[in-house]
DNA sequence: CGTTTTTATGTAATCGTTTTCATTCATTCG
DNA sequence: CGAATGAATGAAAACGATTACATAAAAACG
């Protein structure tokens, strides 16, 4: 026998208007906090409301107010431990202003990004908030979305040379500085680094500081001991390899993520290299990962919290006064990044 | 002098229709597919949405044929590894299938969990997917939620002994059983056992698979060996040091988490204990620390992508026969768990 | 007290689709 | 060939809120 279907009629604002005796208008208002409604009116609506269990459908409320009070996230993956926190630190703070978050992971492959954007479009977010991808060059599907008149807020991973982008960013040229001025300072002269691939401003920055630390240290570059490379535990073993294969070998090592510094760790232990003794290196991000190997690993926080934060920071102001146009705010808001010294140097 | 405000008017089908000198009516179902369109409107309707970069609007579409196309995800903090790869599945596989999902973090807390459900029918998702605080066990938000015909997918902390939900969760009683048995096979005696709140049926089943395993092994069970707590390294640590206030020592660890783990890993180096020699250590979740702290943690794999799978496997059918009534869906789906042997035992 | 202002509510248009129903045109068939 | 079927489109009514405008009631004011 087939189970009676209870078709629970999702109620509107129209019932709770008849049972109440009121108007869908008085009922909208009430729901919206609008000023002119009468204290009685409204404690009788709320009961009302309370009563049949009334939950606002905001898609109609959407459609007509053309606010979905949701905000759209856009993030390589949202397993990277950096990304994670300013995820969890943005959700939180929206929550509290009443917004919600949908986050959607690129993978870091431009087509999904092209994609993601479409859609987030099509669902009218009331904001768009990204790290680009690895690769993400043409900026054009982000251009679009902004003349549509959604505003975009660019985090970490941003465009370059793009002055009239709100961006949000570490301090990743100080980052790379930092990471190899330490070394040069408790003595390393022979420094390997294995960066990003250059399309991505992160390591365009981090690079530039690398540079920067070697000039000041008076230390020559070597080019067959610099690698740009997704960073990947793979990729690392390869370019380690390389290094390796050579007659002479480093004795710093300056690694633009947390996972290559891992994996050089683990590979100059296989080679019968003592870290931080014969080398050492450092990372990049404060993944938890750092922390807990032997010996644990120096790298440079770059505080996501604080990150998402001034995100949000910014993205409400956006949304507050969205007349202040979004070109006026045209400098990068640069968030400070700190070495954190371990054993590993 | 203020910027020319240029009002990008979003365009609409209306735009299309008018263009193209078709009825909405027409573009509507251009948009959707349906059958009854000629190939030449088709091809004459789609050059034109190209050209004036038409973008469908979600939110009306939504409001009148009552789907969003979008899930919703109710998960403790995307910062657990366990829990980033599951979204990470669903999302990946859910957006082939053309849906979006919009991840909410409860924080483990109970209110925030209910005001979430809440925010998800308001938003008027097409099903809900959740992973429990650690402290729910009053289920009615949920059951209001299922009440009012939304689907809803519980997946590993998942209701205790409601049979009419749909759940789909890890083999926690063999994960117990297989991460005790494996210390008594390789000869722990005395074995400490620190477990999450019994609230939450992960730990239940764990320490009843922990039981079968000290009964078959005939090893008695120390109530102070026994720890019900949140699985922080902080509450690791106090237990821990707990155990070594006692005048005799485990030989033995299960923990029922991979920090947890860690954390006693930590304690017992500390304590100038080796490890496996003196302790033997067993974690769960297979979190990537397990595998880079040395000694490397034996600990469960619970194959978070395969739950993913199986997760959207169970939701795709469910949206598309939602006559199908979801209490005839009555089995919990157990994924296996798989020991992972390391040297931390 | 009549007039103006402010507060409180109602009426009805509107947001941009989807979808039912009707209509037209072409095709098939007895 | 007329009727019946089916394919292709259009007209118009939804969906459930918000909100501009209108109106009524209450308060303020000279």
């Amino acid at each position: 026998m087939p189970a009676i279907k209870k078709v629970p009629k999702s109620n509107t604002i129209i019932q709770v208007a008849e049972a109440t005796g009121l108007s869908p208008a008085t009922i909208s208002r009430v729901l919206n906090n609008h000023p002119y409604v009468k204290e009685a009116t409204k404690k009788k609506v709320l009961e009302m409301i309370e009563k049949l269990g009334y939950q606002r459908n905001n898609i109609a409320s959407g459609l007509r107010s053309n606010k979905t009070r949701t905000i759209g996230l856009i993030v390589p993956r949202i397993s990277m431990f950096f990304h994670a926190e300013v995820i969890t630190t943005i959700q939180n703070i929206l929550y509290r202003h009443g917004y919600n978050l949908t986050i959607c992971q690129s993978n870091d492959s431009v087509e999904m990004e092209k994609d993601l954007l479409r859609t987030l479009q099509a669902t009218r977010v009331d904001a768009v908030v990204a790290a680009c991808t690895l690769h993400t060059t043409d900026f054009t599907p982000y251009e679009q979305l902004m003349n549509s008149g959604m505003p975009v807020i660019f985090y970490d991973r941003v465009p370059v040379e793009r002055t009239s982008a709100i961006v949000i960013k570490g301090d990743d040229l100080q980052g790379g500085y930092l990471a190899t001025s330490h070394l040069i300072e408790i003595g390393c002269k022979k420094i390997a680094h294995i960066s990003g691939p250059l399309d991505c401003n992160l390591y365009q920055d981090r690079l530039k500081g690398f540079y920067n630390a070697m000039k000041i240290g008076n230390i020559p570059v070597r080019k067959e001991w610099l690698f740009y490379q997704e960073l990947t535990k793979e990729n690392a073993r390869i370019a380690l390899k390389k290094i390796f294969e050579g007659t002479e070998l480093p004795d710093g090592l300056v690694a633009d993520n947390d996972t290559t510094a891992i994996a050089a760790l683990k590979f100059a232990k296989e080679m019968g290299l003592k870290v931080p003794a014969d080398l050492k290196i450092v990372g990049y991000s404060n993944d938890p990962r750092s922390e807990i190997i032997s010996p644990s690993i120096t790298t440079i926080e770059q505080y996501p919290t604080q990150m998402g934060e001034k995100i949000v920071d910014v993205l409400m102001s956006l949304l507050q006064h969205k007349n202040l146009n979004q070109a006026e705010m045209t400098a990068p808001v640069i968030i400070p990044v700190q070495l954190i010294r371990r054993l590993s140097t």
